[in-house]
DNA sequence: AGCACGCCGACT
DNA sequence: GTCGGCGTGCTC
């Protein structure tokens, strides 16, 4: 007897194991490891995935599997392992980690049923009316009649009617038809003679076919060319002469698109220095983790592309990560031009199905190459030569919700796995993957020179506080502003970079102080100006403007800080012949906006692109000679101990945007503690001694690379006991660690409410700690019930990004 | 997560 | 009595 060991489709401590169920003789052959089934559990249907076959079972009345969902699976076995090791490593279900590594439309829906058994007679005039005559009716239908439970339950007892689970997916395939000769071609020819001749245009039809003995032709393009219907299509394909084809299709956003083919670069010493190692690795099938470190336009794509090309003439395929932010159309560009249609794009701002697609062109093993965001670690390709990591420092590769895993962690098991190299690029390596190439625990490979012999461009810094002594009190210093006019005469363009998070638009009172905050969040509100509105941007809490100081009833209250909107306005009015193009959520919400406001950028229509963190990264346009930082420091003042280290990533990101080719470049950054050293040293593009220095700071404070830290984060709508249950958690922390870790708090998380419900937070500092996921397992357990009934929530992240 | 079962108070 | 509230425990 087959055996099949499932995981179901349901998120929750008590199912968060496998069970067993018999594979029925008919799907004997058909289920395998790694697909979705649909099982009874309980009295309802759901779905599982399947994840060992086996021939007998501990537990004596098993049920049949109902059905497969798939006919291939979706998950490799290396997949399944990967999910099972995602759950382990950072306590989530089972069924979680594989919902995250699948597309969104491979998730099952649910939905119930009402089927009328009896004849509609033979019902309470109250059920009569409730089904009016249907025979099925969706289950929800009951809340809208005022009918009691007890009512249907009877019902049901009696056989008059009957739930219905049914189990779907989301997923779907687009088709097109494809009309193919039904009979062999010299019989075709036969019955040709035998059409008659009024029938002209299906005699044009066939001898279509005849002519150049075509074997299958689009419908769409057959009726096209011949200016006919369906019509006079369908008496042929009911005669048998023709017959359709039903082929899928693939919703391909690049299709309409033509890429200029590239062809290799001839590869600089330090390029050719640091390529050949991987070349090795390739070659050897040894798997041996790369941080490559190059500044700005040094060339890591190029060495990128031809380690692919390397992998690819061995047979073998490449993943590709990139952060979503940098995953422009300039970016797939370089990849599509260089391997065509053997590469796949995954990323967000696809829909649902082109995701899908996109993904089904991997599993079918089309493609080669994956060039993602973070959830492309998971292509289901079976023989990977190498998984590359683009921007390697950037925190969207750590999901921040659940399950929260680093791309990063799975590329390395993933490359134990298949025996390949990982290729960790960054201009700006984190301080843990810098630490570890000099530990030699990944293999450092640098390039110290930009390409085409270009110079990093010159950094002035700025110090605001002396323009506002100088009664300039615009938000442009004068050098910017005399540099950008400049820029204008010369017909060369201009970057301006706002770092919106330091610019929130918050509404204060000038006599009292009076910030508004949001009533469930305890942070200030954003001001809209379009609709005069203020905001909550964590739970889409919504107020409007008041006229009128909540606190002291003056009328001086007002919205401070700055966002692009305001920015643009005041930039328009200093140089009124100046052309600008803004950037921000705003502005290219829709789909295509990106690229057609930095193509409108490319083709000089436009003088100044003035945007957030989405232009800090990945552009490249010749004619960009200055860049403008306006506030650098607004980074530093976040509490996050990682500001340091962004700010300086984020400064050298922003300069390597000027004078990348023929033309020199310039950076203005302006600031109001210009002499901090991450702005001192991202100036002189110094990343060996902030690396010193910034190490030294985590040394003292004990933070990564130095020590792990794990964030534990408890939530409830009642303040006392949140506190009262963090409490208790940290002391079991305390009992159960080592004496050496450093358990902090409980304190209120720096968000202390959302929606509601308040939260509390520990973190621990540990540099050596074996047990820990063991005792967070076993702290889990100690409050499942609270979870399960009493609307406990606990979060666990280790290694976390963000502190929040 | 659902869903059934069972115990309890509130009502026709 | 019976209806419906909620706590408890199970799902191969």
């Amino acid at each position: 007897m087959k055996i099949a060991r499932i995981i179901v489709d349901v998120p929750s401590s008590q199912t968060n194991r496998l069970f067993d169920y018999k594979v029925p003789e008919r799907l004997e052959d058909v289920v395998q490891i790694g697909m979705r089934v649909i099982i009874p559990f309980g009295p309802r249907k759901i779905m599982g995935f399947v994840l060992e076959l086996t021939s007998d079972s501990n537990v004596d009345k098993l049920k049949n599997i109902q059905d497969v969902m798939d006919l291939t699976p979706v998950l490799t076995p290396e997949l399944v392992e990967v999910g099972k090791w995602i759950a382990e490593t950072t306590l989530c279900f089972y069924v979680s980690a594989f919902q995250a590594m699948l597309p969104q439309v491979l998730k099952a829906k649910y939905e119930k049923e009402l089927w009328l058994l009896a004849e509609p007679e033979e019902l309470t005039p109250s059920l009569e009316q409730l089904f009016g005559g249907r025979g099925v009716i969706p289950y929800e239908e009951l809340k809208e009649h005022n009918l009691s439970y007890s009512a249907i339950q009877k019902g049901i007892q009696e056989g008059l009617m009957e739930v219905h689970y049914n189990v779907n997916s989301k997923e779907t395939k687009k088709k097109e038809t494809y009309i193919t000769p039904g009979v062999p071609i010299e019989q075709l020819e036969e019955m040709y003679v035998d059409i008659p001749s009024q029938a002209k245009k299906q005699k044009q039809i066939i001898s279509y076919f005849l002519e150049k003995e075509r074997e299958e032709v689009r419908q769409k393009d057959l009726l096209g060319t011949l200016a006919t219907t369906r019509a006079s299509l369908k008496p042929l394909l009911d005669k048998g002469l023709l017959k359709e084809v039903h082929k899928e299709v693939y919703r391909d956003p690049y299709q309409n698109r033509e890429y200029e083919p590239t062809t290799p670069f001839a590869l600089t010493d330090e390029q050719s220095a640091a390529i050949s190692p991987i070349h090795k690795s390739i070659s050897t099938k040894q798997h041996e983790p790369f941080l490559l470190h190059g500044v700005t336009g040094s060339g890591k794509t190029e060495i990128y592309l031809q380690s692919i090309q390397h992998v690819l003439n061995n047979g073998r395929e490449a993943i590709v990560l990139v952060p979503e932010i940098a995953l422009t159309p300039q970016m797939v560009e370089r990849f599509k031009g260089r391997f065509g249609s053997r590469v796949a794009v995954l990323h967000s701002a696809l829909s649902a199905g082109e995701k899908y697609d996109e993904w089904r062109k991997v599993q079918r093993k089309e493609v080669q190459v994956v060039v993602g965001a973070r959830s492309a670690i998971f292509a289901p390709f079976e023989n990977i030569g190498i998984i590359i990591i683009d921007e390697e420092h950037e925190s969207s590769y750590k999901q921040e919700d659940y399950p929260r895993y680093h791309a990063r962690d799975v590329a390395i098991r993933r490359g134990e796995y298949h025996q390949c190299p990982i290729v960790l690029g960054s201009a700006t390596p984190t301080l843990e993957s810098f630490a570890r190439a000099k530990k030699g625990v990944y293999t450092l490979l640098s390039l110290h020179k930009r390409m085409n012999e270009a110079s990093m461009p010159e950094v002035e810094r700025v110090d605001m506080r002396e323009e506002l002594h100088a009664g300039n009190r615009s938000m442009f210093s004068r050098s910017l502003y005399d540099k950008m006019q400049e820029r204008l005469q010369k017909g060369e363009q201009t970057v301006l970079f706002l770092n919106r998070r330091g610019y929130s638009t918050f509404v204060m009172c000038r006599d009292c102080g009076h910030v508004m905050e949001c009533p469930h969040c305890d942070i200030a509100l954003t001001y809209h100006r379009r609709n005069e509105r203020l905001k909550c941007h964590y739970c889409s809490y919504e107020e409007g403007m008041p006229d009128k100081c909540p606190s002291c009833e003056s009328d001086s209250i007002r919205f401070f800080g700055t966002g692009t909107q305001k920015v643009e306005e005041s930039l328009q009015h200093m140089l009124p012949e100046a052309r600008i193009i803004r950037m921000d959520v705003d502005t290219t919400r829709r789909k295509g906006a990106h690229e057609r406001l930095l193509t409108k950028f490319g083709n000089q229509e436009a003088d100044i692109l003035l945007g957030t963190q989405m232009i800090a990264k990945g552009l490249d346009f010749p004619n960009v000679t200055l860049v403008g930082v306006l506030a650098a420091d607004s980074l530093l003042h976040l509490p996050d101990f990682r500001s340091s280290e962004k700010t300086f990533q984020l400064l050298t990101q922003v300069s390597g945007r000027a004078g990348r080719h023929k033309l020199p470049g310039e950076v203005v950054v302006q600031s109001y503690t210009p002499e901090h050293y991450s702005i001192d040293l991202a100036s002189q593009y110094d990343y060996e001694s902030f690396f010193q220095k910034e190490m030294n700071m985590r040394k003292m404070f004990q933070y990564p690379p130095y020590y792990f830290l794990t964030l534990l984060t408890v939530s409830h709508p009642n303040h006392l006991y949140t506190m009262d249950v963090t409490q208790k958690m940290s002391q079991f922390l305390r009992e159960q660690l080592s004496e050496r870790s450093v358990i902090l708090g409980p304190t209120p998380s720096p968000l202390t409410r959302i929606k509601d419900r308040y939260r509390y937070q520990v973190m621990i500092k540990y540099r050596n700690e074996p047990m820990l996921i063991k005792v967070m397992n076993r702290l889990f357990q100690l409050y499942e019930d609270d979870v399960q009934n009493k609307d406990l929530q606990v979060t666990i992240d280790f290694q976390p990004y963000q502190m929040m």
